[in-house]
DNA sequence: CCAATAGTGTCTTTAAGACATTATTGA
DNA sequence: TCAATAATGTCTTAAAGACACTATTGG
């Protein structure tokens, strides 16, 4: 490539990560303590350098697999699977102290995991509510016990956030936060986590499946959450809703 | 900044545009010739570096007015106004023969412009209808007459229109493509002409002057598409439309 | 027995889609 | 006069939301 390396300003390009998960009926996201300089002991989100020769959803699955252990799938929408697309890119000239850094965001969703995230040591990776991730710099609380989110991490978590609570709305996707067979009252908690309103049971049970190709019953029960049991579903093919599950008015 | 910039790999960064309008009932986009290698002769989409200490959007901001003339409204969702938001960004590793460059693709809606682009060539800068432009290439017309953009522009400019066929579904920001003031025969076209569908000129009428801050009268009327004169209207306040107009199903 | 969750049905309201009709201009 | 477009109204159907009721487990 004989092409003037001067002729162009350089810049460092990374991918950042928004890797959503819902825990104990609150919608989480993985965070790391940062232990350099700057916003040394902040918390942030992961991320890092893109390498030379690879493309940036490569570089954003290879970044969650070495922070997380998970995998992505390859075919996307699969169930169970983990989901990941680009959620927008931030590039302003101040956003890093050290040097001048384009940032890709990807937006991550994953099932609960079982097991704590693995790979990463627990005093510097974790799962954090959004709520209190969020709230915290919306109060202008720099000063509070736990401080703000590094960098401009704080903007980047709310658009993924908002990007994940429109698009459980017109497509199947509320279904990668849930293990490969569930319920459709899990279902339900997934999508009152996201969005941070209670569903009723039973109008949401017959829009869910009675919108075609979003469900498709194992034929199996489970009793995991007491009560009469409750058939398990597996996510059917379809990835846009037809009719979308709307959000309650605000 | 001392930083050690070896420790990271460089890249180049640039800004490419998906201007939109609407003319004479069509979709178009803008265009440019490439006048040097690599696709030589071959159309693309306008675009170039970003400079060391502006941020994304001004970057698109700037080569926007250098192609066009075109000035972005600071105040996103003004009517009149040219819209332009961030639409994705593109990194493969062989998208650029010379080097390796990440572009921050950005979506402009105009209205249609009465005096032809100005700053540019009409040689070399031209509106395009996006039907004409993108099948070309999906029938791998390579040897045809006008032969396929250039790069990836081809995926990008079908992002981009899809992007702004499913936001005019729950946004105002039709109205980005109509002059300050407007009828409602001529937004319907604006929708018609995006979505390359028909639409019932008296339901259309009653959804859009229906919902809540879309649309404010002026007062004034006009005659400018014969018939009965027709009452013109600026965009409302409203960004988010509720409820929204959907596009006819496939 | 009771508590908890699953699943089905019914009613009301809202809005979309099909289509009739009247209104107001220019040629 | 007619052709063209604007604007309003009516009817049917689909779907959302509120809520009653039955079903099936564990304790």
């Amino acid at each position: 490539m004989p092409y003037d390396p001067s002729a162009y300003p350089p810049f460092a390009v990374t991918v950042d990560l928004v890797v959503l998960t819902v825990r104990r009926h609150a919608l989480c996201a993985l965070v790391v303590r940062r232990g350099e300089s700057p916003y040394e002991g902040r918390w942030a989100l992961p991320g890092g350098f893109v390498q030379p020769k690879e493309g940036l959803a490569a570089a954003a699955a290879r970044e969650l697999e070495e922070e997380t252990g998970l995998r992505v799938h390859e075919s996307a929408g699969q169930s169970g699977g983990v989901h990941l697309e680009q959620l927008a890119t931030y590039g302003d000239p101040d956003r890093d102290p050290r040097m001048r850094v384009v940032s890709v965001a990807h937006l991550v969703l994953a099932p609960d995991l079982p097991a704590p995230v693995s790979g990463g040591d627990a005093q510097t990776v974790r799962w954090a509510p959004v709520e209190s991730l969020l709230s915290l710099e919306q109060e202008e609380s720099r000063e509070a016990a736990d401080p703000a989110l590094a960098f401009d991490h704080h903007r980047i978590l709310a658009d993924g956030v908002e990007r994940a609570r429109s698009k459980i709305e017109y497509s199947a996707l509320a279904t990668a936060f849930c293990p490969p067979e569930f319920t459709v009252g899990e279902l339900r908690r997934v999508y009152e986590a996201v969005w941070g309103v209670a569903l009723d049971p039973r109008n949401f049970h017959r829009k869910v499946t009675g919108t075609p190709g979003f469900l498709v019953p194992t034929g199996g029960t489970t009793t995991r959450q007491g009560g009469r049991p409750a058939q398990l579903f597996r996510a059917g093919g379809a990835t846009l809703l037809n009719p979308p599950m709307l959000r309650p008015e605000v």
